[in-house]
DNA sequence: AAATTATATTAAAACCATTCTAAACTGTTG
DNA sequence: CAACAGTTTAGAATGGTTTTAATATAATTT
């Protein structure tokens, strides 16, 4: 069970250049303190906020907040085309199933997907990552 | 240089269960008249049609058209985590590049990526894609 | 510790892609 | 041609995201 303290917290935003607020703090804790990676939109880290620490905070903050995370590598923003911004607690390298009935993400480890050689190369330019998004449906059969 | 007549829109349309109306027949003729694939948006399509055809169509009739074009396999939709939809003409198995800097889609052909055999399944599910996005950056070597 | 400055939070408004509505219109069929 | 079902349309509604500008808070200076 990983567990971060408040004073950590603090010191990492602050060695980021970021101000320790009370807000921040609050959603690092919600987004840092758990031993799992997890997928997230802006609303459900309101929510979880809202309800669970029975706490106000603005939506502007989350955004505002979720999008500094994002810029200092702490966060990375999940490519599907849907009308929300699904985030990833876990940056490393890897794959995702979108169930898209259900609109929900779900890890897949790089070993179920396999190695992906990439034969094409664009001069000038080098890869950055490498992402499958598998798209699944119910099967009515 | 491939040229499909009108007449021929007209009966593909009709043979999908899609009334030919002049307003699809014109987005036919923007999409699919063309001997290369190629990736948009729906403001394009209907910047294209009102500059270059100098044509009035409803906004919302772009829309409807391109998602019943799509949901009859005519168009791909591209995940891209971006504010809006991008569109492919291009609906054979592909993937993608995704030059950041730039913000353009370039083709990636399934041969140029290999097969992927995703060995994870979710009980209930099926797979209706599997889509490789590669983000490329500027090498700076 | 107070004063000053820079940065952050906030509610509300604005924004903008997309969807919905309901009335007018058009293609199809008998 | 009449009747019907499907389509287009302008404008309104929706909903996620961004902006605004006033207030609040953290950091820095005195």
């Amino acid at each position: 069970l990983q567990m971060t303290t408040t004073v950590e917290f603090i010191n990492k935003l602050r060695n980021s250049g970021l101000r320790p607020t009370k807000q921040r703090i609050k959603i690092c804790e919600v987004l840092f303190n758990k031993d799992t990676t997890f997928h997230f939109t802006i609303n459900d880290i309101v929510k979880i906020i809202e309800t669970e620490a029975n706490e106000k905070i603005s939506l502007a903050t989350v955004y505002n907040t979720i999008h500094a995370f994002e810029k200092k590598g702490y966060l990375k923003e999940i490519p599907i085309d849907s009308n929300q911004s699904y985030f990833d607690t876990n940056v490393t390298d890897h794959h995702h199933f979108y169930d898209i009935s259900e609109k929900k993400l779900i890890d897949l480890d790089e070993v179920d997907v396999g190695p992906i050689n990439i034969q094409k190369s664009i001069p000038g330019k080098k890869i950055k990552s490498v992402e499958v998004l598998v798209k699944l449906d119910t099967d009515n059969q």
